[in-house]
DNA sequence: CTTGCACCTGACGTTGACGTCAGGTTCTAG
DNA sequence: CTAGAACCTGACGTCAACGTCAGGTGCAAG
């Protein structure tokens, strides 16, 4: 495939996906006259590289645990790492969590001003930041 | 209180505060020498802020809001935002529990390179992105 | 062959959420 | 009263993940 394909299946820019190569997040052939060429499975490998994104791990963790992650090869040097990650991720879920709840609170709120408001708490117990 | 023992309650830097207050995110009452003064509301107040960018909402949005979501004073006009933005995020939880996933995935791969993987899938059906 | 779209390589611009520094002021402890 | 911590206002720096522009090349169609 070429990288218009790739970018449009992905739902990607095209200048994502040079960014991506430079990166070294995303390999590319080259044809004979310069142009990138993908195999089929860039498509989902941009989509993981776009939730590890929206998860919020920083660049430079997903450049080291890309390789591992998206082949299911394990490396054991790189446990350690993928723990602290996946402890992040639970944390920003619940963070997330709390958020919904908050603006359905809200939208209840919104929709019926004499809604039952008790049954979620004013405050979800915040827990320590990083 | 005074800015430092919100920023240190609250885990976020002093500069963050004042940002905030450039923002109109988080007012703040001055004493006679310039010095801000918060009430005790702001730590909290400072602390859903910080779950509402965590949860990825562009800052204009945690603008228009924040007064409503934070006091939990309903506010029909903005009903149409906030229930988009309640979908926004529930699609970045869905994203969140997918790379979750994953990673316990390889976790799991790396621990024991015989278990049993056939019980997460490889691809977790993404859904079309924005 | 040429038209036109997709592609290429730099390289500079953008945005958000602060970090950091300079140079001065206010508050508090002893 | 005085030292030092905490605070103040600009103002410039940073970093990631691209956007955008300029100027040139590759490739399939008619």
């Amino acid at each position: 495939m070429r990288i218009g394909e790739v970018a449009e299946k992905a739902g990607v820019s095209v200048r994502a996906l040079r960014y991506y190569e430079e990166q070294e997040l995303l390999p590319a052939e080259r044809g004979p006259g310069g142009q990138r060429h993908y195999p089929d499975t860039a498509v989902a490998r941009v989509e993981l590289i776009q939730r590890l994104y929206s998860a919020g791990l920083p660049s430079r963790v997903v450049r080291e645990v890309l390789p591992c992650v998206d082949s299911g090869e394990p490396d054991p040097a790189l446990l350690g790492l993928l723990v602290d990650e996946r402890e992040r991720v639970d944390e920003r879920i619940d963070d997330l969590l709390a958020v919904r709840d908050r603006l359905d609170l809200v939208i209840a709120l919104t929709r019926d001003p004499e809604a039952d408001c008790s049954r979620l708490e004013r405050a979800p117990a915040p827990r320590p930041r990083r």
